[in-house]
DNA sequence: TCTGGGGTCCTAGGACCC
DNA sequence: TCTGGGGTCCTAGGACCC
């Protein structure tokens, strides 16, 4: 019998700092009081990242500034992220769930799915085992979780959407024109901010008014992603439950400046930074790139970017940081910046790095162990203890954006 | 006290080649 | 000295997810 489950971390970023809190003595359960993790307004990132539901129920939604929330409850409770906390209990989480089958995928830190089909002669019914591993995540790891259960991701992804927290919800084909249907078309997965206004005006309402519409004009209207909701909408989706580790496609790093910049020297810093980040992560991984992509988002929120194709795929630091100044040149109109990008794809094992003709090979090895040295010294000692002397007496901070934890999981759109 | 950062995939138009 | 279509590559932008 086909088996799949959603499973669901319940305000996955508020739970677990809870719970880490009150594993360290604290008294309050921040998960009953109106509280968020939100980012640092002084740094120009306060956003909602997470919230507790009675913040919930101050209208609260994530997304939204720390000051909307505010407006909101001005005795809200404020923390800061902290995402080696949550990398620690996803991955607690996940090796629970590898118990009960190999086919286990991380859909993000606080979603995977897990494909249990014919395997009921193991650990019983699938209804059971989902309850099994819904209270042992509670038992053993003090966070709750919902779990959807169905026959394929879509349904069991909607599924765990239905109900929370600590909850098994079953979506059976059957049970989705009384469970599904009545929904908001905007709760559908992959019904966003842009298709859901445009529904409306077709007046299609609920996911039922869409299941019921013609797939054809769908497809007038709206391309592929018309067919695929329609699809969605009726509950008919067969991807595979994709088990161990998948092909990564591109690695990019950005970050939202401090204060707007106007001076291109402190653009090219930034972009530095960024470098150093991509560049590390790339060679973690064992990847050179073919392309290299530069985005810039103004201080008016207009957000373009810029790309090439590099001749020569590479991982260093140096040739990164030189194509992301002549991406930055060609295509800044010189607005004040807000948040600049720096990201690379079209990826190539390095071990296979094919020099052009008339390449200088002796800048290129010297170039080669410069990052290798600094990579393994920041490996070694930690990664703010070598950094390039033009930072210094800069508010520019030498490495920008996460350096890719090992376990990092795979975050994709598609099931 | 203003709006994050990490991803994936799709579409459209122009260049270029046959 | 006119008409053209198909295929592929490249780039920019947009939509969606958590």
């Amino acid at each position: 019998m086909k088996a799949i489950f959603h499973i669901d971390v319940n305000s996955a970023y508020l739970s677990w700092e809870a719970m880490d809190r009150l594993k360290r003595g604290e008294r309050l359960d921040l998960r009953k009081v109106p509280s968020v993790v939100a980012g640092d307004p002084k740094k120009r990132n306060g956003i909602i990242l997470a919230k507790s539901i009675p913040a919930k129920k101050y209208g609260i939604k994530t997304g939204e500034s720390l000051m909307e929330a505010f407006q909101k409850y001005n005795k809200l409770i404020v923390l800061p992220p902290n995402y080696g906390l949550y990398m620690g209990c996803s991955h607690a989480m996940n090796e629970i769930f590898k118990e009960y089958t190999p086919l286990v995928q991380r859909y993000s830190v606080d979603e995977s799915f897990m494909d249990y089909s014919d395997m009921e002669h193991l650990f019983g019914e699938p209804l059971k085992v989902a309850h099994e591993i819904k209270d042992r995540i509670r038992e053993e790891l003090g966070f709750t979780v919902s779990i959807g259960v169905s026959t394929n991701k879509l349904l069991a992804k909607m599924g765990s959407d239905l109900k929370k927290p600590d909850a098994v919800v079953t979506l059976y084909p059957d049970e989705i024109e009384r469970k599904m249907w009545p929904l908001p078309v905007e709760d559908l997965f992959m019904v966003g901010r842009r298709t859901g206004p445009k529904l409306h005006n077709m007046n299609i309402h609920t996911i039922g008014d869409l299941a019921k519409t013609d797939v054809e004009f769908l497809e007038r209207v709206l391309k592929s992603h018309g067919v695929m909701i329609w699809r969605y909408a009726n509950g008919i989706e067969d991807s595979k439950v994709l088990g161990g580790r998948r092909e990564i496609k591109g690695i990019g790093n950005s970050t939202t400046i401090p204060y707007d910049v106007t001076e291109k020297e402190d653009a090219y810093l930034v972009l530095l930074s960024l470098c150093e980040t991509v560049g590390m992560r790339l060679r973690a991984g064992g990847y050179t790139a073919r392309l290299v992509s530069i985005g810039i988002k103004t201080s008016q929120f207009f957000y373009y970017s810029h790309q090439r194709k590099v001749d020569t795929p590479t991982n260093h630091t140096n040739t990164l940081y030189e194509y992301a100044k002549e991406l930055f040149d060609e295509a800044w109109q010189k607005e004040a910046v807000r948040h600049l990008g720096v990201r690379v794809s079209e990826l190539e094992d390095a071990g296979v790095t094919q020099l052009t003709l008339f390449e200088d090979t002796e800048k290129y090895e010297r170039g080669k162990r410069l990052d290798e040295t600094i990579d393994r010294l920041r490996m070694k000692y930690h990664h703010t203890c070598v950094f390039r002397g033009s930072f210094a007496n800069t508010k520019i901070k030498p490495l920008q954006g996460g350096v890719g934890e090992e376990d990092y999981p795979m975050m994709s759109s598609l099931l």
